[in-house]
DNA sequence: ATAGATTTTGATTACCATTATCATTAATAT
DNA sequence: ATATTAATGATAATGGTAATCAAAATCTAT
């Protein structure tokens, strides 16, 4: 099933309405690179949809993060981010501190290591944030 | 060395000056508890020192973070939280989201396989988060 | 110790990403 | 097709953080 009718289904079950901007901000959303901030997104969309307004931007993508097809990011510029959700390529991420290049890292033993962590305090995790910031090699070198 | 002289030295070093509220701030942020706020510590101050204005408190958060005796953490809630920093205790947190609830925890795997990661993209870490945020055992069962 | 130079303070305002508001427009159910 | 309800888009409100500025305090050189 694709992400489209997902969506609309979402938006079904919550009595919400399936509008053409909704779809047209999943379908930029999606085809954009990632980690975009809604700036990003707002200015992508405006060359081809003019009248798509910033409040729509922000808040269809807010609802992709309910539905479970984005997740929003923070990585300390004050800007959140937002990435498709992918269930079986789980990962955190390294940050360039200059220049703002992020690089996405697989790690299961970490996250094994998490889990057991969380059992030692009994708690029961729902989400985490791992992100490791310094200077990419490109940066490290200049 | 005690914290107020490594504090004083810092600012000299830098051409600023030692001033009661600067003293009197590090020495609140010190006895207070861990993971304050800036309004915390302002608020906590305000009895003992009602003269104590709230830009002076948030500015000398932000000088002890840069001469290092803090470290600032932000766990999602709009917040900074501060909490003094111990060179040979590096922690990271588990977050409660329903009550708030902050545990350190120290897991040196975890700090190895960061270092690893780091290495394999080339990557010159200088600082991370890592934050697991869920339900603690007294939150999950009720 | 004193005077002059410079920084700090504290109150206030500005900033800026995010969120709320609201009249108009659009989508859905009947 | 119509009525009902939600969405849109422009704008204003919000809230934590940071900047501003006149008055006060600190530091340096004498």
């Amino acid at each position: 099933m694709d992400q489209t009718k997902i969506f609309s289904e979402f938006l079904g079950r919550k009595g919400l309405k399936t509008t053409s901007q909704r779809k047209i901000i999943l379908r930029a959303f999606l085809s954009s690179q990632s980690h975009c901030s809604t700036e990003d997104l707002y200015l992508k969309l405006r060359k081809s949809h003019p009248k798509i307004g910033y409040a729509t931007v922000h808040r269809t993508l807010k609802l992709l993060v309910e539905c479970g097809i984005a997740i929003e990011q923070h990585f300390g510029d004050g800007h959140a981010r937002f990435e498709p959700f992918q269930f079986d390529r789980h990962h955190d991420h390294l940050v360039c501190k200059d220049c703002g290049l992020i690089i996405e890292f697989e790690a299961p033993q970490i996250e094994e290591l998490q889990k057991m962590v969380a059992a030692t305090h009994e708690f029961m995790i729902k989400n985490h944030r791992h992100e490791l910031y310094g200077l990419c090699s490109r940066c490290a070198t200049k």
